[in-house]
DNA sequence: TCTGGGGTCCTAGGACCC
DNA sequence: TCTGGGGTCCTAGGACCC
């Protein structure tokens, strides 16, 4: 199993943990005694690593059709044009094995005529292993698959559009393929009626594959301990404003307004609660670490209180848009806001090379650990992207 | 004791305009 | 005494996704 920041949650499981009955999403403190009693390996989250084999797969998909979309960090979607099903299942067996050969990666591949098809087929794919990891949604098989697949499965369907398709006695993917558009307009508006129209094979959801910047960027974590000084929390602001900077620039992108957020432990019944919130504009619109922390720390003195016991901590930046097109304030002073914007594009090479957090703000802490930095004390190896934590070949000759 | 993080889209309702 | 009609834009909250 994967768990969350911190440790906390299960959010990645092996096909032999969901048969445990481990649900999505679980407290791992609530399991303890099954994980220890199966002997179940948790490994904390590692997105360098994923992300890292994730952009080698993808590199192979984009060669591999006209039009791509990645979609996730473990999903793309392909689309080939005027080619018949036979064809692309060929195609796709191919895919399959090469991608397997060349990265080590297993991955299932599900075929139909819209992307909530495709989506469908790719989960029959991967459940059932005698299609090998490739299914089309055009099989005749199909259909009796819809048949036994309840509603909440469907994507763009979740728990509470499912339970009300249930009061007008829909509950399987073919009930709702074969329902009335009234019914389902009613009561699941646009986003069900299109999934509808997609389950009968009309394209409703066109792939993206021109890559739009992001419309907002949030940074917030639950603290490895709780944080009930103003210094602390301060530090943790700085911080994650830090990392929300960080992906601004990566983007190439300015933002013109921040919004922070501070909460107390909400399952902590004896505790007393809190949740402070503030937004406010930054002076003019930047992608500048220092400005945006500026502005977060005015607002975190507005809303810190003492006296409760803080949990959690988020940063949100909004009112994003191009960096090539900044509107440069009229009582700014152009020349500083220059030299600063250099500034930034040397720090971020710098911790790009050297290592995160290599170059930062003292606001930050000085101190190298915090108590309230999250804990990962199962974390593998940096495989891929770590020069201290490659794999150990040993060779054994006889 | 321990309970994740980062997104998107849609809709209703308010505020505003002429 | 009687108080319209037709828009747009913005925002919060809900629902969904991985």
């Amino acid at each position: 199993m994967v768990a969350s920041n911190n440790d906390g949650c299960i959010v990645a499981r092996s096909p032999e943990v969901k048969a445990l009955g481990i649900p999505m999403g679980a407290p791992a403190y609530q399991w303890k005694d099954l994980i220890r009693q199966h002997d179940i390996k948790i490994f904390s989250g590692n997105f360098a690593l994923y992300g890292d084999l994730s952009k080698r797969v993808m590199q192979i998909l984009l060669q591999a059709a006209p039009t791509v979309e990645i979609y996730s960090i473990d999903e793309a979607f392909l689309e080939f044009p005027s080619l018949t099903n036979e064809m692309i299942i060929s195609i796709c067996k191919n895919l399959r094995s090469r991608l397997l050969q060349s990265t080590g990666i297993p991955v299932s591949i599900g075929i139909g005529k819209t992307k909530t098809l495709a989506k469908i087929a790719v989960e029959i794919a991967k459940k059932n292993s005698e299609f090998q990891g490739v299914f089309s949604a055009e099989s005749d098989k199909f259909d009796s698959f819809l048949a036994h697949m309840p509603t909440s499965d469907i994507w763009g369907i979740g728990r509470k559009l499912s339970e009300r398709l249930k009061c007008f006695g829909i509950y399987t993917a073919k009930d709702l393929k074969q329902a009335q558009d009234i019914i389902i307009r009613k009561c699941t508006h646009l986003p069900g009626i299109r999934t509808t129209y997609e389950l009968r094979g009309i394209k409703c959801i066109e792939l993206q594959t021109a890559h739009s910047s992001r419309k907002g960027i949030t940074a917030s974590r639950s603290f490895g301990h709780p944080v009930s000084t103003y210094t602390e929390m301060a530090e943790a602001i700085a911080l994650y404003t830090t990392r929300a900077a960080e992906r601004l620039r990566s983007d190439k992108s300015i933002a013109s307004w921040i919004q922070i957020c501070i909460v107390t432990n909400y399952f902590r019944k004896d505790q007393k609660q809190y949740v402070g919130f503030d937004s406010g504009l930054l002076l003019q619109p930047t992608a500048v670490t220092s400005e945006i922390i500026k502005t977060a720390h005015i607002l975190l003195k507005r809303i810190f209180k003492e006296g409760f016991i803080y949990k959690k901590a988020i940063v949100n930046l909004g009112g994003i848009t191009p960096a090539s097109q900044q509107q440069i304030s009229m009582l700014a002073d152009i020349k500083t806001s220059q030299r600063l914007s250099r500034l930034m594009t040397a720090v971020d090479k710098i911790n790009r090379k050297a290592g995160r957090n290599k170059i930062h703000y003292a606001s930050c802490g000085i101190l190298k650990k915090k108590s309230w930095h999250p804990k990962s004390e199962m974390l593998s190896r940096r495989y891929t992207t770590s020069w201290q934590e490659l794999p150990v070949v040993k060779a054994i000759y006889s």
